[in-house]
DNA sequence: CTTAACTTACTACGCTGTAAGTAACATTGT
DNA sequence: ACAATGTTACTTACAGCGTAGTAAGTTAAG
C-alpha cells in the first residue's frame, strides 16, 4: 500500500516492497506468484480489515451514514498515505488492462448502492416519496470525496478536505430532500 | 495526449507516441528533448488551444460560469479520451517526483479562484453577503466533476456524467447561495 | 555552407518473472 | 529415537523485455 500508493501501481517496484519487508523481490513473488495478484491481495486485505474495524459497530445506514462519511473525511486528513493511494489505484484503474480495474468497478457499486440505500432510508422516513435525484446523488457524494482528496494531496494547504467534504455532502443531501433550482 | 489519456505517463511509451505521427521514439526527443518536457508541452498546448477556442467568445463568469460547467460536462460525456487523460494524469501527478505535479497544483489554483469569483459575483448580484463557503464550494465543484470523470470511466452504464454532474452544481450552488442543514 | 528534421544503432538501466539452490522445519516409517 | 522424505520460505543468479536517452549519420531545404 505504501509503495502503491507513493509511486503508483506501474511505478511502484517489486523491490522497494520487499525492502520494506527485509526480503528480496523474489521473495515476495513466492509468496503472491505475480505483482498483479499481490495488488489485487493488498486491495482485498484493505477490505477484510475495515470490515474487522467495524465488527461488533453496526454499519450505520440512514441519516448516519453521512454522518458517518462526514467523520470519515476527517479521519482521511490524518492519512494521506492511504488516501493516495486510493487516489492513484483508482485513476490508474481506468487505463487499459489495469489489474484493479475490475475491483474498482465493483467497489464504486457497492458504495453507490449503500449510498442510495440511505438516501432511500431518510427518504422514506420523512414521509418524503423516493425523488429521481438519488442515484446522481449518490455517485455525486462519492465523487466529490474523491475529488476533494485529489485537490488536497496537491495542495493541502488551501484545500480543507473535511469542512469542504462536509460541506458539499450537506449540500448535496439537501437539494434530495428538498430540490430547488439556483440556475 | 491519446497515449498518456490511455496508458498513463508512466506506462505511455514514446514509440508508441512517436508511431501516431509516423516518426521514430528519437524524432520526438529530437523536438521535445525529453519525455517530461513532452509532457509539459503536451498539457501547456491543450490550455492554449481551450482559450482559442473561446476566443471572441467572453470567458464567463458569474451565473455563467456554473452553466458554462455543465455544458462541459455534457459535452466531456462524448469525448472519453481526453476525459481519461485529465482523470490519470492529474491523478498520477500527486505521486513523488512526478513533472506534472506542479502543473496541476497551479492548474486547480486558477480553476478554484475561477470559480470562487463566479460566486463572489452572484452573490453581489443577488444581495447576499459572501458566505464562508464560496472557497469550500468552489473545490468541491471541481471536486464532485473529477470525480464524476472517474466513476463514469469505469463504468459509463451505470453512471451519467452530465445529469450527475448538473445535480451536483446546482445543490452545491444552491447552498452557498441558501445554506440548509440537513443532517 | 549551414541548419533542421529526422533515422539507425546503440547504451544502459529498471523491471518482472523464473530456475536452481539452501536452510529450517514438519511428517512419516521403522 | 531417529533417519528419510517432503515442504516451506526464502536467496542468488539470471533471462529477457521494454524503455529513455545519446551519438552519429543522412537527407532536404534555406
Amino acid at each position: 500500500m505504501t509503495t502503491f500508493g507513493a509511486r503508483g501501481y506501474n511505478k511502484g517496484p517489486l523491490t522497494e516492497i520487499a525492502d520494506q519487508v527485509g526480503m528480496t523481490h523474489a521473495g515476495v513473488l513466492h509468496h503472491f506468484g505475480s505483482k498483479d495478484q499481490l495488488l489485487l491481495e493488498v486491495l482485498r486485505y484493505r477490505d477484510e480489515s475495515d470490515v474487522k474495524d467495524l465488527e461488533g459497530q453496526h454499519i450505520p445506514g440512514g441519516v448516519d451514514l453521512f454522518r458517518h462519511l462526514v467523520r470519515t473525511a476527517l479521519l482521511n486528513a490524518r492519512r494521506a498515505g492511504l488516501v493516495q493511494a486510493y487516489v492513484v489505484l483508482s485513476a490508474e484503474s481506468v487505463t487499459e488492462g489495469h489489474p484493479a480495474r475490475d475491483w474498482f468497478v465493483e467497489r464504486y457499486r457497492t458504495l453507490r448502492r449503500e449510498v442510495g440505500e440511505a438516501f432511500r432510508a431518510v427518504c422514506a422516513e420523512r414521509g418524503i416519496d423516493e425523488p429521481a435525484t438519488v442515484d446522481r446523488a449518490a455517485a455525486s457524494i462519492l465523487a466529490v470525496m474523491d475529488g476533494l482528496q485529489v485537490q488536497w494531496l496537491l495542495d493541502p494547504e488551501q484545500v480543507d478536505l473535511a469542512e469542504s467534504s462536509a460541506f458539499a455532502i450537506e449540500a448535496i443531501v439537501a437539494q434530495v430532500l428538498d430540490p430547488r433550482e439556483a440556475l
